[in-house]
DNA sequence: CCGACTTTGTGCAAACGTTCACAAGAGCGT
DNA sequence: ACGCTCTTGTGAACGTTTGCACAAAGTCGG
């Protein structure tokens, strides 16, 4: 038991929370590795992937026993067993669907070639778009995903098309055999089984920080001791007008509870 | 009692893994407005959110009771509850730094001005870029954040340039009064408290669809009878590992995964 | 070789999040 | 008014994630 197995934790456990800060430790990693610096602690390596360095060590422990008691972890090492775990130390193919501004810029986008990603092709459906070249790639139509994904051997494909075509291209890439899907439509994608989506949605998180930024205002307001912020009183709401959304006061409710 | 006011909830208590939903939730309920559907179980609409509809329940019951029993929810009556709670009642400027691809990809979101959200400006450094409209907006000097701060009453900063720059840009955000920033560069920013960072990182999130695939993959080899991965022959010390990076074969064993 | 010092790896408990399962409530037909 | 049906709101069980705190295991100076 002393020497851990890649059966032990990779065939199935390793915490889908560890996955996901993983890749942020490989490019803390990566910037330390520039600055040849050939050994790092878990503390050092805590404060630059911005975690808790006890999360940090129980993450990697997951990994295996990779690191040197007294001393930390080797850097380089370290970086070699993190991109294995993550199956970076082989070639993906990509295909990107939407040659728009949002897939342009994934096309251009560094980070992608240097971790072991490579644009295999770049898909679009609008006529004037197929065939300029973007970031070195000829854009080619958006019927030729079931070519493109056979010819590269695509398995993770790209979705930076408008929200109304996402389901058709999602259903079409998975057709075709790809089994990873990054989603940047603000739609919900239904895929079957064994096929893996993740989305990125712009909107959601300007949403979230909008909240958190309503949330501070108001307890700003109250600590300055004004009553209430006085939204609610007479304009805004979208439905306002369509029902009687009378309501209790809210600005004054939610200032005078926030104010504990 | 029987009535749950908002004091309940707002004054301390919505779970961020709540909150992160609740955008997702506002997207499917204007999507089922549009088709002028009134009224909404919550299996049906967390159908339409992708998630567990007593997961919806329990998320919105922490706004307050805002269903009938027997009945559903009233779709624009919740639409507005959401929207309060998220603070999209009201108006956000938003400043975006970095005009490249990424930054008119979010100038020219959609989903962006229809949310309440509004591209106060736009920001470059580059001299060949200041100056030319993008999105409507003609795009000025980085140098004056705090000008642009300042006179739109930004609270909101999307940072879309290069990673070296990140951190600089940020600071000035900060010093200007910005309280929330959205960061697409992949650096960890530091921040004062008080300050809320959310990132999205392009390359992470690929990442760990890279992980996933290469989990299928394997284990589907795994499956076909092959033994296992020939890599915990080597014994435990960095240093002889450190040398010895010869790797097992990867490429053999994805492509031998790839058909299903 | 030893003792002081450093840092990893992990047992454990608390916090947080998800899911089940069902009582309580609301509408509806008779 | 009553019982039937439907759906919400939530207590309770379960699983996951975090963070503390410390033993184990290493380095290093003398």
């Amino acid at each position: 038991m002393s020497r851990r197995t890649r059966s032990d934790s990779s065939l199935q456990g390793i915490p889908e929370a560890t996955i996901a800060r993983l890749p942020l430790y490989l490019r803390a990693l990566y910037a330390l590795a520039d600055r040849d610096i050939a050994s790092v602690s878990s503390e050092e390596l805590a404060a630059a992937a911005g975690v808790n360095s006890a999360k940090l060590r129980k993450d990697l422990s997951h990994l295996g026993s990779y690191g040197t008691r007294g001393v930390g972890y080797d850097v380089d090492y370290l970086i070699y067993q993190v991109s294995r775990e993550l199956g970076l130390t082989q070639d993906w193919p990509v295909v990107i669907v939407g040659a728009g501004n949002l897939g342009r810029a994934l096309a251009n986008y560094g980070g992608f070639a240097s971790r072991g990603f490579r644009v295999a092709a770049l898909l679009d459906s609008d006529p004037a778009v197929i065939g300029s070249v973007i970031a070195g790639h000829r854009v080619r139509a958006a019927d030729e995903i079931e070519r493109v994904v056979s010819d590269y051997g695509v398995m993770i494909g790209a979705i930076t098309a408008p929200a109304v075509a996402a389901q058709g291209i999602c259903d079409r890439l998975v057709a075709a055999g790809v089994t990873s899907i990054l989603n940047f439509a603000p739609v919900v994608l239904s895929v079957p089984d064994g096929v893996d989506v993740r989305k990125v949605d712009l909107s959601i998180e300007l949403q979230i920080l909008a909240f958190h930024a309503q949330r501070r205002s108001v307890v700003r307001v109250l600590h300055r001791g004004e009553p209430g912020v006085g939204v609610a009183a007479s304009n805004g709401s979208p439905a306002a007008a369509k029902r009687t959304l009378a309501l209790d006061g809210d600005g004054q409710v939610r200032a005078e509870a926030v104010g504990s």
